[in-house]
RNA sequence: GCGCCCUUAGCUCAGUAGGAUAGAGCAACAGCCUUCUAAGCUGUGGGUCGGUGGUUCGAAUCCACCAGGGCGCGCCA
């Protein structure tokens, strides 16, 4: 799509959009020689009050000092010049130098054959056009089935790629697989004393454990089938004669690959339940494997961005067992860290760090021009470091943000459940989507800015009443092809976008449309933001708006959708019906939630 | 001690890229309602946007300091 293309699909589809230009030209009149700068700081955005008229633009008040006038007298030039406009009905200086502007109705009806013709491509933006960006989330540990705690990750990051998609960005979703480090030693070591007892090894638990080194981990059952495949395809041969413990260097490395791909086939299985498709799977031990990580440690060596130092213990706070050493560090400090970090642990092998800067490494080499992270707040001290290392690496070309997804609290009976594997409570996330659905999960995942700790409440989820906005909104959804359907006996209703809507001027209609209106600005703002909780709440606004104009119908039955002697009206009306349909169906897709035609 | 995030109505939370008189749901109060597909509808009360300064024509929003909560703080990921 050319230039010229993208602006006049963005005058059809986005009226705030249009009417912002049609400012600027307005203002190029008034102010003949405004500076850009100036000129892009002019918004047009929706009245907040509706007696201020349905938007206003702050044109006059920012420009005011280039132009070395008052707001007031630039006002009511814009005035002038914006009445003859053929969308605006009336256009008014006010307060402290807006402009406030009423259109006219048909300039929003006008939308309804707009949105009906798009479908859900209404909304797209070409914000993003050209933009390469790569969103890495869940990025879990192999070391079991996932749980609640990864599942608001998986959620926020599915859907914020998603939104950046619908606005216009070349979006690749992204999975990195933490199977290099001492965790994942650990997981084999379990896996490979259920092994053990899959060939009816003598040895006991705790015989067992006294010779892992660091301990026996995760000893959840989930294991056993793994040492079970293993007894099955490779009999005795990873074990001692007697059925004992045999050089690590013999099965180490087999167990490893062994447990982690049955793990990562669980945690993709749990993803697909929930709806989560990536891209790409990127392996961290692979990535070791390769020498990628070495390499971009000697080329950042080379840079003079590494050295060998000792760092200040925390200030205030010294650790017990503080002693001064000489670490490998890189000077994150460079590039704004509070300290910096150490890339080699004293056995030799790289910290979780190292390996990470040459995971981003790696991305930047993909051309990507923006990555994002999506991770726990308790990553939170991370992100400053690794915003460090990208703009060394990339010398500042490359964006990176991370989105922080503070803890889900899960409430079950008005109480919460806590998070215990010893107490058996340890609620996975597979548990949690037999319990309440794929599409609850995810919407409700998405009520809450993802930097607001939320409590997942079991019973409400699931609530059918107003206050749980999963109902709300799918029930609005419902509703709107319901009388779709019910129609159809009436009149066709595959034609509506060529349908009049002229009718269409009672308030809580055009209140309506005006929110359809809205779509595409809440898309590109989410998008910009990298906030996809708007679209959950946009929708909830848009569903009450919808059920508002629902229930004058249980008032005053004239004012029902379908009028069996009136069909132009109806047609008019079931246009209005039908594209309130096409943007929460538009906005479900963001959050990867399947919408609903009935309830039943 | 330091850093990051947070603090908005009784409760749970929004607040659209600094805009006008800060919004919604629940709860409370007062009415209505038995339905084109229903699990409700209308109205009312309720706020020093944690506090104090500052920048700005204009601040819940940006800056500084203070108070309270969460997270993190040399080879865990």
């Amino acid at each position: 799509m050319n230039a010229s293309d993208r602006s006049a699909r963005i005058r059809e589809t986005d009226i705030y959009a249009r009417l912002r230009e049609t400012v600027l030209a307005a203002l190029a009149q008034v102010v003949p020689d405004l500076p850009p700068e100036i000129a892009a700081r002019v918004e047009v955005s929706p009245a907040k009050d509706p007696a201020h008229g349905d938007m206003a633009t702050n044109a006059a008040m920012v420009s005011a000092k280039a132009a070395r006038q008052p707001p007031a007298k630039i006002a009511a030039a814009l005035v002038q010049h914006l009445t003859a406009s053929p969308d605006i009905q009336t256009a008014e200086a006010a307060g402290p130098g807006f402009v406030n502007l009423r259109l006219k109705p048909q300039a929003f009806r006008a939308l309804l054959p707009v949105i009906l013709s798009s479908g859900e491509a209404y909304g797209d933006a070409t914000t993003g056009t050209g933009t390469k960006i790569n969103v890495e989330y869940v990025s879990a540990n192999p070391t079991g089935p996932m749980h609640i705690g990864h599942c608001r990750g998986a959620v926020v990051g599915d859907a914020l790629a998603n939104l950046l998609t619908k606005a216009g960005f070349d979006v690749t979703k992204e999975y990195y697989i933490n199977d290099a480090g001492a965790q994942v030693t650990a997981l084999a070591w379990a896996a490979y004393w259920r092994y053990l007892q899959a060939i009816g090894s003598p040895m006991t638990e705790e015989e067992f454990a006294n010779e892992v080194p660091g301990g026996l981990q995760y000893k959840g059952e989930y294991l056993i089938q793994v040492g079970q495949a293993l007894a099955t395809q490779y009999l005795a041969s990873l074990a001692t004669p007697d059925l004992g413990i045999a050089s690590p260097e013999l099965w180490i490395d087999t167990v490893k690959d062994h447990t982690i791909h049955a793990m990562m086939t669980e945690i993709r299985e749990d993803l697909r339940l929930l709806g989560v498709q990536q891209d790409i799977f990127s392996s961290e031990r692979a990535l070791v494997a390769s020498g990628a990580a070495d390499r971009i440690i000697e080329k950042l060596h080379a840079d003079g961005l590494i050295y060998e130092g000792v760092l200040e213990p925390p200030k205030g706070k010294t650790p017990e067992d503080w002693e001064p050493r000489p670490q490998t560090l890189f000077r994150s400090t460079e590039f704004g860290d509070d300290v910096d970090r150490p890339l080699r642990k004293s056995d030799g092998s790289n910290t979780y760090f190292a390996n990470d800067i040459a995971y981003h490494a790696d991305k930047i080499d993909r051309g990507y021009d923006v990555l994002i992270d999506i991770l726990g707040a308790d990553h939170g001290g991370y992100v400053p470091r690794m915003k460090a290392a990208v703009k060394a690496l990339s010398q500042g070309t490359t964006k990176f943000d991370a989105v922080l997804c503070q803890i889900v609290h899960i409430m079950k009976g008005g109480q919460p459940v806590r998070m215990s594997k010893r107490a058996g409570t340890y609620v996975t996330l597979r548990d949690l989507l037999e319990e309440v659905g794929k599409d609850a999960v995810r919407f409700t995942m998405l009520t809450r800015n993802s930097d607001a700790q939320m409590e997942f409440d079991l019973d409400k989820v699931l609530a059918t009443t107003r206050e749980n906005p999963v109902f709300y909104v799918q029930y609005a959804h419902a509703r709107c092809r319901s009388v779709l359907r019910a129609a159809a006996e009436i009149t066709t209703t595959d034609d509506l976008a060529t349908a009049s809507v002229d009718t269409l001027a009672s308030e809580p209609e055009l209140t309506l449309i005006r929110r359809l209106a809205l779509w595409p600005r809440t898309v590109e703002a989410a998008a910009l933001a990298h906030e996809p909780h708007r679209i959950a709440f946009f929708l909830y606004d848009l569903a009450a708006d919808f059920h508002m104009l629902w229930n004058r119908g249980k008032d005053d039955a004239t004012l029902r959708f379908i009028q069996a002697d009136h069909l132009q009206e109806t047609r008019a009306r079931l246009a209005l019906v039908a594209a309130t349909a096409v943007v929460i169906r538009s906005g479900l897709q963001v959050m990867g939630v399947t919408p609903v035609e009935e309830m039943r």
